[in-house]
RNA sequence: GCCGCUGUGGUGGAAUUGGCAGACACAAGGGACUUAAAAUCCCUCGCUGGAAACAGUGUAACGGUUCAAGUCCGUUCAGCGGCACCA
């Protein structure tokens, strides 16, 4: 037997595969579609992560699998290019970010290669190609049209270090997702998505697909929606202040009200207001302070009292003061609440620091105390008709009368906010708008698409908030596509998270240049309400990629590209491989895993088990040296195999007798394993069937072809190898292994004999064997330790215990 | 504060969903082979007592349901993740 040379064996059927294209799919073959999808990779300049191959391998177990249970699998890769590290390093090393790209792709590319997985390479795309972003400009023209692109002057988060503006979802704790800089506040004129519109159905279509609870209690959470009541409060000023509340029962109790110190009123109002300094100098104070600071909890209420207005209290035509806090945001309801200091705790704290009064509505707590916040065991009081009424009562009743006297209205309010769209950056897609004095903001015709990003000097990002294409004279200036006259095109480029919001549908049909994708492949690879069959990726995903993808998604269903409302049928999350000593893996900390280092150490087929083995798939899970090596060693003894394989008895296709209900046991136990990312368990058990074939000393080709087989998904370059040499032919073509239900049993099986709950003995009984056989049996191994005793109940469990009770 | 999740040997983790807790590995200890080491193979391995058979005990803590609880229910503690001055 040679040597198990892993180096060259699997360079031997990377070469294979690649020369026979044996997982390039196409929509001709008769077999039922199944479409895998990993999250496409960002290739930076560290090469690939050891991180990568742990859902990049499950998904290729899942599709090597399908394949061989017949269906036709599609299993693609590409690459998420656009991005800031990118441009860094350009800039850095005065690269064309181009350049820096290529270089990359062709590093994760040798490197994903060289871990076999089975993805269909002819279908790769690249977010930053032309022919690709040509359609990502092409769906922004679409939202443009539709309404739901949209600019606008606004407040937004600007990570000072990138020298960017962030989405919300982009800014973790007050800092910069990425690079933990601080996140300041800029007044900008941005590019928006309304995102906010499908805010309803981005919760609502979560009932019909299958993604892990976490997944869609963030999605929803972030979402954020509240239902309540808008209501119309009267100002000594003659306007009408709205505010939105999720608790009008508590009407009755509002004894002031606050606005944000963004709230356009104070503009309305400054003519009359007594105490204006002393409001401007408020103002100014919450504009410096960054989204972090301001919403700080643990920090005093402040704000400032609004001389010379005050509002009405519309039940009770109680005269109120108003003031301005940086409690209240601008950004959320109607940027102006009614304060119940009984019973909410930052009205309550408001009320405690500016010595306001503090009146019950709800009785059932004290509210000396603290706000009483509690729904459900409160009753109504000082409330004049809502007196007695339970808190969900009192919410019908007084938004029935506030419609009835037109003070107020039911209302559904989110949390999530538009999607800001616009990136100060060169390394991105070029939004494709111009703007003409006359005309607006027009659209380029689609026709002249893709709008490519010109070659500049410098990339330099400008601490002016402008992107480095603002410096191109000739890419800013043209002629407005509506009335011809001299426009300037829209310099900023889209977020990262443009090109990836559809790549998947790009998969199906990547070539294409006349249309997104064909009603053909479209028709072909849909189905059963999604798209994507499976689709695996971070839980750090969850309110970015994964919301925004839906979004868009469900926006190309509305005008017709797609042909259902949801991308993904399924959806699951992987938890990251952590450094050695249980950190996050990083430079700084000095515990980095190189996957080349550990290729050539224990081979691609020994880094892909060790990988699936670790623990479970969806926790976290710290790299272990020692832990691979085990694996490795697993691998020696499956090679070892091949010095037990005898030639078959009888008709050549038959298990053998002493190994047959093991092997119909472990081909159920991977087959569904798989199905549940129960990797590490799968793989246990052809461990240990390995360890039963080793104590047999024999291998008979049915079992060595089924167990191959079954090891294929995980190491399948050994698996093909052994196959190979073995003479059964090519592992690839065969089909997976079945297995009978009846065969899983063993003949004779030992049973527990428990004697009040206790373990006393055990019995070994014919499977299936009826009850009364069982207690026979179990009392004759519980010999005359029942003696003196009064049996009290008798338990059986088929196949499995018997229990019995006694007394004495 | 709200929402979601988790707690099992020295370690990673199993346990057909209520039926022998600790599968499969790792580490450790002992032995075989070797001049020696590595590799490989064999044995031991939750804790307590015992040479052993075995007995007791044990799944964060306490309580409950049950013939039977890691699994179900209640309370508490600890940790992780998400959201958070969102009215």
């Amino acid at each position: 037997m040679r040597n198990y040379d892993y180096t060259s064996i699997e360079k031997k059927w990377q070469e294979n595969w690649e020369k026979n294209q044996t997982f390039k799919v196409s929509e001709d073959s008769p077999n039922p579609k199944y479409y895998i999808l990993v999250e496409f990779p960002y290739p930076s300049g560290q090469g690939l992560h050891i991180g990568h191959p742990r859902p990049y391998t499950a998904m290729d177990i899942l599709a090597r699998k399908r394949r061989l249970q017949g269906y036709n699998v599609l299993y693609p890769i590409g690459w998420d290019a656009f991005g800031l590290p990118t441009e860094n390093f350009a800039i850095k090393n005065k690269i064309h970010p181009a350049k820096v790209t290529a270089d990359n792709v062709a590093t994760f590319t040798r490197q994903a290669k060289a871990i076999g997985f089975s993805f269909d390479w002819s279908r790769e795309v690249n977010t930053t190609d032309p022919d690709y972003y040509k359609w990502t400009q092409w769906i922004f023209l679409q939202l443009f049209k539709k309404g739901l692109a949209y600019k606008s002057e606004m407040a937004v988060n600007w990570c000072t270090d990138c020298k960017v503006v962030l989405a919300n979802e982009e800014v973790v704790d007050g800092s910069c997702e990425r690079c933990h800089s601080a996140v300041v506040r800029k007044v900008k004129s941005q590019w928006m998505l309304k995102i906010t519109e499908y805010a309803q159905r981005l919760i609502d279509d979560l009932e019909g697909v299958d993604y892990p609870a976490r997944v869609k209690a963030s999605q929803i959470n972030w979402i954020g929606r509240s239902t309540g009541a808008e209501v119309d409060f009267a100002t000594t000023s003659g306007d009408v202040l709205k505010v939105y509340t999720t608790r009008p029962d508590t009407l009755f109790g509002a004894t002031y009200m606050v606005i944000s110190p963004e709230h356009p009123y104070i503009e309305k109002w400054s003519g009359g207001l007594k105490n204006l300094d002393e409001v401007r100098a408020y103002q100014e104070s919450a504009a410096k302070k960054s989204d972090f600071e301001r919403s700080e909890i643990a920090k005093e209420k402040s704000g400032v009292k609004l001389n010379g207005v005050s509002a009405v209290n519309p039940v009770n035509g109680e005269q109120i003061p108003i003031f301005i806090s940086d409690y209240v945001l601008m950004s959320y309801g109607t940027g102006a609440i009614m304060a119940v200091p009984g019973h909410d705790t930052r009205d309550w704290e408001f009320a405690q620091t500016f010595g306001l009064p503090v009146v019950e509505v709800v009785a059932g707590g004290n509210i000396q105390e603290a706000a009483f916040t509690d729904c459900e065991t409160g009753t109504m009081v000082n409330s004049g008709f809502l007196d007695g009424l339970s808190v969900e009562d009192a919410k019908i009743k007084i938004t029935e009368w506030l419609a009835e006297k037109k003070l107020g209205t039911p209302k559904v309010n989110f949390k999530l906010r538009d999607w800001v769209f616009s990136r100060q950056r060169y390394w991105g897609e070029p939004i494709p708008m111009v703007y003409c004095e006359k005309c607006g903001w027009v659209p380029i015709p689609e026709s002249e698409l893709p709008l490519k990003l010109p070659e500049v000097e410098s990339y330099m990002p400008t601490d002016t908030g402008e992107s480095p294409l603002a410096a191109l004279e000739d890419f800013v200036n043209c002629t407005c596509p509506k009335c011809g006259g001299s426009a300037k095109r829209e310099t900023d480029t889209m977020p990262q998270w443009a090109g990836s919001s559809w790549y998947f549908l790009r998969y199906c049909d990547p070539f294409n240049n006349k249309e997104l994708i064909s009603e053909e492949r479209l028709n072909y690879w849909t189905e059963e309400g999604a798209i994507v069959n499976w689709y695996n990726g971070g839980m750090e995903h969850t309110t970015l990629h994964l919301l925004y993808s839906r979004f868009w998604y469900k926006f190309l269903y509305d005008i017709g590209v797609v042909k259902t409302c949801e991308p993904y049928a399924k959806r699951t999350s992987h938890g990251m491989i952590l450094g050695e000593d249980g950190q996050k893996m990083s430079k700084s900390r000095g515990n980095v895993i190189n996957p080349d280092d550990i290729i050539r150490e224990y081979g691609a087929d020994g880094l892909r088990l060790y990988e699936m083995f670790v623990g479970d798939f969806e926790k976290a899970a710290p790299w272990s040296t020692s832990g691979i090596r085990g694996c490795k060693r697993f691998l020696d003894r499956v090679w070892g195999l091949q010095e037990f394989i005898v030639k078959n008895e009888g008709d050549g296709n038959e298990y053998s007798p002493g190994l047959r209900s093991a092997f119909h046991k472990v081909v159920k136990k991977v087959t569904h394993d798989i199905e549940t990312l129960k990797f590490n368990t799968a793989i246990a058990a052809l461990m240990s069937l390995s360890n039963e074939i080793y104590a047999a000393k024999s291998i008979n080709h049915a079992e060595l072809s089924a167990f191959l087989i079954l090891l294929n998904p995980f190491a399948p370059h050994i698996s093909e190898e052994i196959f190979e040499s073995a003479g059964l032919g090519i592992l690839n073509k065969q089909s997976w292994p079945k297995y009978d239900e009846d065969l899983c049993k063993d003949e004779q099986v030992e049973i527990v004999v428990q004697v009040n709950g206790k373990v006393r003995a055990k019995a070994v009984v014919s499977s299936g064997c009826d009850k009364s056989q069982m207690l026979e049996t179990a009392k004759i191994a519980l010999g005359d330790s029942l003696n003196g005793k009064t049996i009290v109940k008798e338990i059986t469990v088929p196949d499995k215990l018997v229990n019995i009770v006694v007394k004495g």
